[in-house]
DNA sequence: ATAGGGTTAG
């Protein structure tokens, strides 16, 4: 509640006050003493002029409206209104509505009072109340209802009743007032119906700064930066001068279009209007300089501030954690508080964003154990952090507590917990939540709908992603290139690659990398390596610039098709044609393409040559061709140095000891399982997962949880004797355990690819196809053996592995056996 | 008697 407003624009009037009362107003004694003594009848100008003057202190003003009851005048109203402003100013509704409730005459001027109040003690859900009541009772509405009502309307982002004021005040002509004007286009604006704002501001005939702030604003919240350095160019055309409010938002829309040049042209222009003492235009300039990445320009300024607010010292932290300098939010973080300054929300929010963004739990946990001794748990966007923040950090359980504790929650709020539930493997609770989500009514956003769409693909779901798909687009969602990316990228995933090629060729006029991205590792996935390549050519040919994402794309397409030659020329083209160095990921993929091929000697040399130390990445992919093509002297050579350079990495290990056990040396893969338990190390469950009906159905190996397991071995076992028949002999080099062999056979036929497929031949009707997602690679076996049953039961059979997709038709892989 | 625009944070 803010006194000072009312102080700043009501002073004393000596003039109106009869002279018999003078003396009591100018040596200003406790008005109830001097009015005991005062006669009846007092016209009510002196009552005003008294409540003007003690109008800060709630007992004066209890005696003055006691002196006005006893006297009660004509002109009722009038002093009314008067008492309604100074109650509700001082924060007490209660005396204000009571007085407002005992009007006898209802009448514009105490309404706005009325209205005025609420707004100032934000009751902003009384506004349209009264407004309404108004209209009812056939009270004349004026520019000040208006006004008043509008912006309650602004603050709640009600877009029914507002609309109707709106169309009131246009009816009456009022929006042709500057103030009226301004009001309305701030309302439109912050509802999202710019194009009306633009409508509204063009009408009016005479426009003033404020005016002319208020489009740019709104331009600026859309995000439209270069209309709004549009119009700010045609105010100052038009001779204007601008204010500190239209500086701000100019800083604001050149810091988050990332215009440098101009952002330090905007930087002058405030030196030159002397506007480098106001506060707010600081506080903009540190928050520019910030988005702008440049944190030392953002200190300069901070660091010269003569005053500073809490806001600016949000800004700074906020800036250093944006940049990625969390150390130094942490110092700066340090300094505020020795100075004894204090922090609010908006500080946390930026430290919690910190931990975050390096997964620091120990800092969190701090952060969030002082949210709730100062009892801020209940601020909704602080909240958000921190279940973002435990999400991150992996700790899946907190993020849960949290959010379940949560009384007020929005969209950011769920979406927050949905990505921390599809990021930390737990895709069907982020599906549950979605329902849950739903039946709450909270209305899903893109960031939503495009985590909810990677949790499909994590279940390898078609029908929960086509569900969303199709509530993208009976809900109106503008297919943009994120939500299109994600989508290519579902239905490819998904295994349905002419869907996604549908949608890519839709999308293709939007001129997106990530778009063209999603599509070359679709058709990479799914071996169409020829096909990656047209869309990297049609990149070109429509001057699409490519990214170092197209090219980790393109390489894994070529790699999955045995594209040897296509890759590395691709690999050449990238810096020479297209100025983007290889990282450590694009030397990965090369260097997988080429062990894969068998070009083992070749992918040594490359990682021998390469600019820096090559990553566990890079090695991995070349123990794995050393694995595929039994190599096993690099194979060890290459896991020892992995082993130096990550000893806690479980899949360097069972990589290892799959070369070992091929070799049958299982004293060796004794040794290696026993470093692993040693170090409390895990081999990742291999998992396969079909989706029949409306559930999804997971798998692990020798599985024996479901409610059908029995059928399923019985059906396994009918088919072992069926491919056993056609000439099936087991692989049993992919098994790990030093174990005879019948038992390695028993093992293999109780892998989880096999178990979801007899579920699906189970559960399915007969010539429908069957589509496995599987977290792992598929191991050799399972893939003869899928083979062989999409022969003998004719069904086609889709599997993706952690890879690729293997389609299996007729006896035959679309691999051809490479992958 | 009563009036409009702005800076940080998920």
């Amino acid at each position: 509640m803010s006194l000072s407003y009312f102080h700043l624009k009501h002073t004393f009037v000596k003039a109106r006050i009869p002279y018999s009362c003078r003396c009591i107003c100018n040596c200003a004694p406790p008005p109830f003493v001097s009015l005991h003594h005062a006669p009846f009848n007092q016209p009510p100008s002196i009552f005003s002029s008294l409540l003007h003057q003690f109008s800060n202190t709630l007992i004066h003003v209890k005696s003055i409206h006691a002196q006005i009851i006893k006297n009660w005048v004509s002109n009722e109203n009038f002093l009314a209104s008067k008492l309604i402003r100074v109650y509700s100013n001082l924060g007490f509704l209660c005396p204000a509505r009571k007085v407002f409730d005992q009007c006898s005459l209802m009448e514009t001027t105490v309404c706005n009072a009325m209205m005025a109040g609420f707004l100032t003690n934000q009751q902003y859900i009384e506004v349209p109340k009264l407004f309404k009541m108004m209209g009812c009772c056939d009270i004349e509405v004026d520019s000040y209802t208006c006004m008043f009502a509008l912006k309650a309307c602004t603050s709640m982002l009600d877009d029914e009743i507002g609309m109707e004021i709106v169309k009131t005040a246009v009816r009456r002509g009022f929006h042709f007032h500057p103030y009226v004007g301004s009001s309305m286009v701030n309302y439109l604006v912050k509802c999202g119906y710019l194009d009306d704002a633009r409508k509204v501001f063009d009408g009016m005939p005479e426009k003033d700064v404020v005016c002319w702030n208020s489009i740019i604003g709104g331009f600026v919240r859309e995000g439209l930066f270069k209309e709004a350095i549009q119009m700010f160019l045609e105010m100052i055309g038009g001779g204007l001068s601008p204010s500190s409010v239209t500086m701000a938002s100019l800083l604001k829309a050149c810091g988050e279009s990332g215009l440098k040049k101009l952002g330090m042209c905007a930087h002058g222009c405030v030196l030159a209007l002397g506007m480098n003492n106001d506060l707010f235009v600081l506080t903009s300039l540190v928050d520019m300089y910030s988005n702008l990445g440049d944190t030392d320009r953002a200190a300069l300024v901070f660091n010269n501030m003569c005053g500073r607010s809490l806001i600016s010292w949000n800004a700074m932290i906020s800036g250093y954690v944006q940049n990625g300098m969390i150390p130094q939010s942490f110092a700066l973080f340090q300094r505020l508080v020795q100075s004894g300054f204090g922090f609010d929300s908006g500080t946390l929010v930026s430290l919690i964003r910190g931990c975050s963004q390096t997964s620091d739990l120990e800092n969190g946990k701090i952060l969030h154990a002082c949210i709730i001794r100062k009892e801020l748990e209940s601020n909704l966007v602080l909240s958000t952090a921190i279940v973002d923040m435990y999400s991150k950090c992996g700790a899946i359980k907190q993020a849960t507590t949290v959010f379940g504790r949560m009384g007020k929650k929005n969209v950011i709020t769920w979406t927050a917990m949905l990505v921390g539930l599809s990021k930390n493997g737990h895709a069907e609770d982020a599906l549950k939540l979605f329902c849950q989500m739903q039946e709450e009514n909270v209305a899903a956003n893109s960031v939503t709908l495009v985590s909810l769409l990677h949790c499909c693909v994590h279940l390898g779901s078609l029908k929960k992603g086509r569900s969303i798909h199709s509530h993208l687009m009976r809900n109106g969602y503008a297919l943009d290139a994120v939500i299109t990316s994600a989508l290519i990228d579902m239905y490819a995933k998904c295994g349905k690659i002419r869907s996604a090629e549908k949608l890519f060729n839709n999308g293709f006029h939007l001129k997106d990398v990530i778009l063209c991205n999603s599509m070359i590792m679709g058709y990479g996935m799914h071996g169409h390596g020829h096909y990656a390549l047209g869309v990297y050519s049609r990149m070109i040919q429509e001057r699409l610039k490519p990214n170092q994402t197209t090219f980790v794309s393109l390489l894994t397409a070529c790699s999955h098709s045995g594209l040897v030659e296509e890759g590395k020329a691709l690999f050449h083209c990238m810096e020479r044609d297209h100025n983007i160095k290889p990282l450590d990921k694009h030397y990965a993929c090369l260097v997988d393409l080429l062990s894969r091929a068998g070009h083992l000697k070749e992918a040594d040399a490359l990682v021998k040559q390469m600019p820096f130390q090559p990553s566990t990445d890079v090695l991995e992919a070349l123990l794995s061709g050393c694995r595929t093509h039994k190599n096993i002297n690099m194979g060890i050579q290459i896991a020892d140095r992995l082993i130096s350079l990550d000893y806690l990495n479980s899949g360097i290990y069972i990589m290892l000891s799959n070369i070992y056990a091929e070799a049958g040396r299982w004293d060796s893969v004794n040794y290696i399982r026993g470093l692993m338990r040693m170090q409390g190390l895990k081999k990742i469950p291999g998992f396969s997962l079909i989706e029949v009906g409306n559930q999804v159905y997971t798998f692990f190996a020798s599985d024996d949880s479901h409610p059908r397991w029995s059928d399923i071995y019985q059906l396994l076992e009918n088919l072992r004797f069926e491919v056993e028949a056609e000439g099936y002999i087991p692989d049993t080099s992919c098994v790990l355990r030093d174990v005879n062999e019948p038992m390695k056979v028993k093992l293999l036929w109780g892998h989880s690819e096999r178990l979801a497929i007899a579920f699906g031949l189970l559960s399915t009707p007969y010539g429908s196809l069957i589509r496995i997602t599987k977290n792992l690679r598929v191991c050799v076996d399972c893939h003869t053996v899928t083979k062989y049953i999409s022969k003998i039961v004719q069904r086609e059979i889709i599997v993706r592995d952690a890879n690729r997709f293997h389609h299996f038709v007729n006896g035959k892989c679309s691999c051809n056996d490479y992958w």
